[in-house]
DNA sequence: AGCCTTTGACCAGCG
DNA sequence: TCGCTGGTCAAAGGC
């Protein structure tokens, strides 16, 4: 079904860790496991395609709550990973999240979420890059996060051999130094997505969205700020990973980068600059980063 | 009018 | 040094 994804669309330690941690369903987290990162590496949220499960019908407020009783439940174990707000919208980002923080603080909670549908595997894919069939309504290709940040689209590329058209956004909030790729699949579902940065403000007032009105902020999130978005003290990174495939989350990971350094920026525009100034999402401080963003 | 997306070009890092 | 790849810029057009 989908014969060109290149296993290299996923980064193979990345994949690997996320398929033990939350592959399958029986699997328990192992506890150490990734998402105890050391000192220096770059805690990655991986969220990937789950053993299809996701009542993705689930109201936006359903899903919310069992959101926030599951962070507040958890305490949000994954603390490390924590330094991206959560980017999808509406249904899907509830079911998202929730799948997020399911698979992140216990991976027994997983059944709580639907069937999934479709093709869920090809199980010649690795990992996550597998079930990309998810037909989501949900998951616009251009609009793949309505966080409650604003982004501006400033970029678009066709990586790895076009296949994987990736999409740069900028958040729109005049210095706010956060960036985010989303890499969509051949067709058009959202794969993966990497925050750059860290948000120096707060999120802007409710705006109706677009493509459906959800309005997705803050307000929505409470605890998101307290638990999904901010990082460890000892973490150092900022910059999040979250995986998507179309049948939901699938788990969520950390990472290390390929150097076992610290991830991104680097570029001229170091949002490091001023993220210590105590912004929910503080980021620790990457004194000396790759130029890229990941692996 | 302002903001956003699209898209080709440009630039920088890396092998 | 050169080619490839990925990230960003910026003009044009749309909403």
């Amino acid at each position: 079904l989908f014969p060109d994804m290149p296993s290299s669309a996923f980064h193979g330690s990345f994949t690997q860790l996320l398929v033990g941690a939350m592959g399958s369903p029986a699997a328990p987290p192992s506890p150490p496991s990734p998402f105890a990162v050391p000192p220096g590496l770059s805690p990655t949220a991986l969220v990937g395609p789950f053993p299809p499960t996701g009542n993705f019908e689930m109201s936006h407020q359903q899903a919310l709550a069992q959101v926030t009783a599951q962070a507040v439940h958890s305490q949000y174990t994954v603390g490390s990973q924590a330094d991206y707000s959560l980017p999808f919208s509406s249904a899907t980002t509830s079911a998202l999240t929730s799948q997020f923080i399911n698979s992140s603080a216990n991976v027994t909670s997983m059944k709580e979420t639907a069937t999934l549908p479709l093709h869920t595997v090809n199980d010649n894919l690795k990992s996550n890059e597998v079930s990309q069939g998810f037909q989501t309504s949900a998951l616009t290709v251009d609009k793949p996060a309505d966080d409650g940040y604003n982004w501006r689209k400033y970029g678009q590329k066709a990586v790895k051999g076009g296949e994987y058209p990736r999409s740069y956004y900028k958040c729109t909030q005049a210095s706010c130094p956060v960036k985010k790729k989303v890499e969509h699949s051949a067709y058009g579902q959202i794969t993966q997505i990497i925050y750059r940065g860290q948000h120096n403000h707060q999120r802007p007032p409710k705006r109706r969205s677009k493509d459906g009105g959800n309005l997705l902020n803050e307000d929505d999130f409470p605890e998101n700020r307290d638990t999904l978005t901010r990082s460890e003290p000892g973490s150092q990174d900022h910059s999040g990973k979250v995986e998507v495939s179309n049948d939901g989350i699938t788990g969520s990971s950390i990472s290390k980068r390929r150097d076992g350094g610290d991830q991104s920026s680097g570029s001229s525009d170091r949002e490091e600059d001023n993220d210590e100034a105590g912004d929910d999402n503080g980021d620790a401080g990457i004194v000396n980063a790759n130029k890229r963003w990941f692996m």
